[in-house]
DNA sequence: CGGCTCGGTAAGTCGTAGCTTACGGTTCGT
DNA sequence: ACGAACCGTAAGCTACGACTTACCGAGCCG
């Protein structure tokens, strides 16, 4: 019943677009209109996702000129990768004992 | 451009709902209904994740009377974390020089 | 100053994932 | 053999997220 609510940093890579523009950012710092070029949608689609990533915190932007140039955060990047090394701590965890007692029926 | 496609275990973790279940099936092997029980979603919604959770390798079912006690998979949760650290190598590299690059210009 | 590029935002459409209710099939107990 | 418990599947609905087009502001260059 337990109600799971968490700040849910799957969500944000949860869609391929978005690890895409990320993967993309990996490489090297891009504007807007460069990682549109990139990708298969368009321009303001790929607003809407910085958008996202900017609020998570996994990117920063820096105006240049007329153009706006994204570039990865790494403090942003290691807090969500923790994040979900929780889960797969957790996971593991417990999932240990029951491989080890897979034959042994009750402890 | 590149037409991302991939095999994509993310979308499997993706749903709240799935992550709890793996997490229900870490602490121990559960029936369908118990899992529906400790879960604010209906018995057959359950089953359906299982369903995709199954199909993904992430789970083994087995039949025990009227019941079927669903478990983890060792090998496929290994196969899955395994699948997502790949995107985390790929972008934490790349990302390396960014950062290094990064100090030198600015302090 | 005009015109141009670049980018964010609004409004609206569309697909689909997730959930529920309803039903049918097995298996066990009595 | 009848009823109950347990589960999977079908059908359908709803909500939300991703995308597009259209519009507008902001900065550079002639």
């Amino acid at each position: 019943m337990a109600t799971y609510q968490e700040p849910d940093g799957w969500e944000i890579l949860g869609d391929p677009s978005r690890r895409a523009i990320v993967e993309c950012l990996a490489v090297g710092p891009r504007a807007v209109g460069e990682l549109a070029d990139e990708l298969p949608i368009s321009r303001p689609a790929v607003s809407q996702h910085l958008r996202l990533l900017k609020d998570a915190g996994l990117v920063e932007d820096e105006a240049a000129g007329t153009r706006r140039v994204y570039r990865l955060n790494p403090a942003g990047v290691a807090a969500l990768r923790d994040q979900l090394d929780m889960f797969w701590r957790r996971t593991l965890q417990g999932f240990q004992e029951i491989v080890g007692e897979e034959d042994e029926e009750k402890s």
